[in-house]
RNA sequence: GCCCAGGUGGCGGAAUGGUAGACGCGCUCGUUUCAGGUGCGAGUGCUGAGAGGCGUGCAGGUUCGAGUCCUGUUCUGGGCACCA
């Protein structure tokens, strides 16, 4: 019998799928362990060799602690919202829900065909309307709460209204979107709308104006996530900056709770930190600049309070709203021009354009400090969406404010003892305070650290302003101008929003007959016909964002059939959280921050019992393709061997990489690949063979560079494929997916075959093991124990194969050996040892090899023996001690230790450790 | 500019401060075969006839001993960025 993993492998999964052996139950006296995988958006091209190299760790790890007695929860499921297949939707009419099922099914079958151990009775995707209606009820649960700042916890929204009944804003303590301030009677006196306007300043789910990111080429706003360098992450269009009436979520609410849940995790540093970064938590001050003959008074934040004594002018953001109120009518149509040339570029033409632009606005701000009056400008370096939108400008020690002092001839006021501020700004917080003396506060002499902490307390007493915290973390906007997402629920009856009662849940995305938005600039859901309640009130029209159906997810795959819940109590109690998430970098700022925040709300309102969803995260690297080159002779149709082709002049050309095997090219393939190539003529090398070039690149059809797994699969078989990936490199790096060097893996399979089977003679036996049988058996044990544990499974394939080696000289037969082995290797190639299991090792078949126990590791045949020897140097015998067998005695006598410095540092010392090289000593360690 | 990773053979990559290059690919030689492929055996960092010498981006340091720890520097990859 050969090992044919084309014929046992898709027999198996059918066996595994019959038996229901990865089914998972709920209720467990076993100890639980959840092992999440982010789930994929499924894509029209289908799955390349890359995406499942996180499912394969992840798969080896639940297999292991399945092995180990844990109840795995296992799941897999569908991100299945998103703009691609609006986008096909919209080009050729296709209902994005038909490419969306299209796609899953193709990855479905796809992943089915690796062997994973999904319970797939959990399988949800964020399209279905069972699974919407718990995004919809948890957005409404947002709109109807607040988050109190004193207890640091959301609380229901009629709390803050029977506060504000109670006292009006008087000592309310809730994360706003702005500081209100009325009495109980200015309250009592608001209409319907007035309120409902007022509280959306402070619900968690609320409709604001706020600065977003437009894209016109899509049509749609976007997250600051997908939002880079000023392009959108889909489709690389320009985005702008635009003031929308907009659904958003108050994720700054929970910004300090973000940054303090990441000590607890068990996640990267590095992505602790991206984290932390964007977060961007900043402690300063905010301060009153009250502006000269005007009520108005500019509210600005700092991190240097200590530089207050320097500040000689003030910059507002085009976009503020101060703007307007301090403008002097002689600078007011300067002004308005000036905003009204900022509004018109995009943010990256902002970004690209350094030149330093702005106007003055002819108002003055007095220095609470020392009474100075300092010019109050406007310009669009000062961004609108992060403090107040104003600044105080210290040039000699802000190089965007120095530059800008610069152009405008604006004085500059060194404030540190010693440093030349004639051509650039002195930036960093160090150093001795200068020319820092007001009336009644004096930081002169103090080191920078200190005259902060001295500066904010001045400004505290005296009531000048305030110590705040800062965070660069924005609510995110949660509205889209889309089609394909989840619909809100939400109606609207004389302009003001309502939720829909929890019984009409989910609200259903309605058939619409295209894709486009309407006519008068709509969205697209303007277009279907009846979509509004059953009173005839007007439904919302956006849709909501990618990440809102990812968000919680992975709470659903506990309970994913309950429809009175998102999740049941008692099992969240059991399942609690995801002890081992794999997944990529890209969503470090994205859907790991939003689904932290929204956990972190269910955990508020009692729905959940864990704070932090996700215990320990590793990252796997990306696969990037390796591309193959051909040479193209000038104005030819002659290739030249890339080692040949420094004689002539050529131009490098893509070659689909699945004619190319170990960078030979298939000239015949070649030939038949394109019709242009047909007749191409070949420069081969001194052997005959047509070498390719290569390069790392991203892994796209565009480069013919794209390793389909079916393709390995087919030709390999799927455990080699799993191992194959696995033996690439760490699983946290990102590597080149090279397909040379499969074969090995593929060898070591057959060879693990051969130590059952020869030919079709079985080998096993029940005969005793041998000690050296053994210890390759427990040495292997330990090895992978260790590994699966540190998820360094490149380093246990390659002890697989020592191992298998090892047996194979030793002629191993032994059961006792045998059957622990294909258990260890059961999580990274299940196939071939669920079927040697059977069939080898005489299992029946309502015995899989997934209900067997990891091998017990016995250290004692471990040990070495060992034989004492005596060393000695300057002919004295110093020392006894043990060392391995195979040290040759003769030589022990001729080591470092006849040396001077040897005999300096041994003597008088306890030896722990002796290093052996066959045949000598090479150095001794002490105790 | 700031913050993370990381530089080891022809290649992917191994090395609790203790024989650097495990394992695999590739390559060389032998063997099996009519032959290609496969299988099997031996070899494979550089240098040297050999003993040996030199080797983990570069320069220092700590240590009996450094790829590993420390300081500086340089290059590569990734993230953030008018965040006051």
């Amino acid at each position: 019998m050969l090992y044919n993993p084309q014929e046992i492998e898709p027999r198996l999964q059918e066996y595994w799928r019959e038996k229901k052996v990865y089914k998972v139950d709920n209720d467990s006296s076993r100890r639980k362990f959840y092992v999440l995988d982010m789930f994929p958006y499924p894509s029209g091209a289908g799955l390349h060799v890359g995406h499942p190299l996180g499912y394969i760790a992840s798969d080896i790890y639940s297999r292991y602690k399945r092995l180990r007695g844990f109840n795995v929860l296992h799941p897999m499921g569908y991100d299945a919202y998103g703009l691609p297949a609006e986008q096909y939707a919209i080009q050729t009419g296709q209902h994005p829900e038909k490419t969306t099922v299209d796609n899953i099914n193709r990855y479905r079958s796809q992943l089915e065909k690796i062997g994973f151990s999904y319970d797939w009775s959990r399988e949800l995707r964020t399209c279905d309307p069972k699974y919407y209606k718990w995004t919809q009820w948890a957005f409404k649960r947002m709109f109807e709460s607040y988050y109190d700042t004193a207890a640091d916890a959301a609380r229901p929204i009629s709390e803050l209204v029977a506060h504000l009944e109670a006292h009006g804003t008087e000592g309310l303590h809730a994360a706003g979107s702005r500081d209100l301030e009325f009495t109980a009677a200015e309250w009592k006196a608001m209409d319907a709308k007035q309120r409902s306007e007022a509280l959306m300043n402070w619900r968690i789910a609320y409709l604001g104006n706020s600065m977003v990111n437009w894209c016109p080429a899509l049509g749609t706003v976007l997250a600051n996530d997908e939002v880079s360098e000023g392009l959108s992450i889909r489709g690389g269009f320009p985005v702008e900056q635009k003031v929308m009436y907009q659904w958003c979520l108050r994720v700054s609410a929970y910004a300090g709770r973000l940054l303090e849940g990441l000590e607890r995790l068990d996640w990267t540093d590095s992505l602790k930190e991206t984290q932390r970064n964007w977060i961007g938590r900043s402690e300063g001050a905010e301060m009153h600049f009250a502006v000269d003959g005007s009520d108005v008074v500019l509210d600005i934040f700092t991190t240097r309070a200590d530089t207050v004594f320097g500040v000689t002018f003030m910059v507002l953001a085009p976009e503020s709203e101060y703007v307007d109120k301090v403008t002097t009518p002689e600078r007011r149509e300067a002004v308005r021009a000036y905003v009204e040339a900022t509004k018109r570029k995009t943010e990256r033409e902002r970004m690209i354009d350094k030149k330093v632009s702005g106007e003055f606005t002819g108002a003055y701000a007095i220095n609470p400090l020392n009474g100075k009056r300092v010019p109050v400008y406007v310009s669009d370096y000062v961004l609108a969406g992060y403090g107040t939108g104003a600044i105080m400008a210290v040039p000699a020690h802000d190089s965007r404010d120095y530059a800008f002092a610069r152009h405008f001839d604006l004085p500059i006021i060194p404030l540190i003892e010693g440093v030349d501020v004639s051509e650039q700004s002195f930036d960093a917080k160090t150093g001795k305070v200068t020319n820092s003396c007001g009336p009644d506060l004096d930081l002169n002499g103090m080191e920078v650290k200190d005259a902060i902490a001295a500066a904010k307390r001045y400004i505290e007493e005296k009531g000048i302003g305030r110590v705040k915290v800062n965070y660069r973390l924005r609510d995110a906007i949660f509205s889209r101008q889309r089609y394909w997402g989840e619909p809100f629920p939400v109606y609207y009856k004389d302009g003001i929003p309502y939720m829909l009662d929890d019984s009409q849940l989910p609200l259903l995305l309605p058939e619409i007959s295209s894709y486009k938005p309407s006519p008068d600039g709509e969205p697209p859901l303007a277009r279907a016909e009846n979509w509004q309640t059953a009173e005839g009130y007007r439904l919302e029209l956006n849709t909501m964002p990618g990440f809102a159906g990812s968000s919680a997810y992975y709470l659903r795959y506990m309970d994913p059939h309950n429809n009175e819940a998102l999740v049941g109590k008692e099992v969240n109690e059991y399942w609690r959280d995801v002890d081992l998430y794999i997944g990529g970098t890209e969503h470090a700022t994205g859907h790991l921050i939003y689904s932290r925040f929204w956990n972190k709300f269910l955990y508020d309102l009692g729905a959940v019992v864990e704070d932090e969803p996700f215990r320990k995260l590793v990252n796997q690297g990306m696969i990037q393709g390796r591309s193959n080159f051909v040479y193209r002779i000038k104005n030819t149709n002659t290739f030249v061997s890339a080692d040949m082709r420094e004689a002539y002049d050529t131009t490098p050309i893509h070659v689909d990489v699945n004619i190319v095997s170990n960078d030979v090219l298939d000239t015949e393939a070649f030939r038949a690949w394109r019709p242009e190539y047909a007749d191409a003529e070949f420069v081969l090398n001194a052997e005959d063979k047509y070498l390719c070039g290569w390069a790392v690149e991203k892994m796209s059809k565009s480069m013919f560079n794209v390793v389909n797994p079916d393709d390995i699969v087919e030709r390999y078989g799927a455990d080699t494929l799993r191992l194959y990936e696995m033996f690439l490199g760490p699983l946290e790096q990102s590597k080149p997916w090279d397909t040379n060097g499969i074969d090995g893996v593929n060898r070591f399979l057959k060879k693990f075959w051969g130590l059952y089977f020869k030919g079709d003679t079985l080998l096993v036996n029940d005969a005793e093991p041998t000690a050296e049988n053994m210890r390759s058996l427990h040495k292997l044990i330990k090895k992978v124990t260790s590994d699966i544990e540190g998820f360094s499974f490149n380093t246990s394939v390659a002890a697989f194969m020592i191992c298998v080696n090892e047996l194979t000289q030793q002629h191993c037969t032994s059961r006792k050996v045998l059957e622990p082995l294909a258990v260890l290797l059961s999580p990274f190639a299940p196939h071939i040892a669920e079927e040697l299991w059977h069939i080898a090792l005489g299992h029946g078949s309502d015995d899989s090899i997934v209900a067997a126990q990891w091998p017990e590791l016995d250290e004692s045949y471990l040990v070495e023996s060992s034989v004492n020897y005596a060393v000695s140097f300057n002919g004295k015998t110093r020392f006894s001690m043990a060392m391995p067998a195979d040290a040759d005695a003769k030589d022990v006598e001729q080591t470092v230790l006849t040396s001077e410095q040897a005999a300096r540092w041994i003597e008088g010392k306890t030896i722990r450790k002796v290093i052996v090289v066959p045949g000598k000593i090479v150095n001794v360690v002490l105790g």
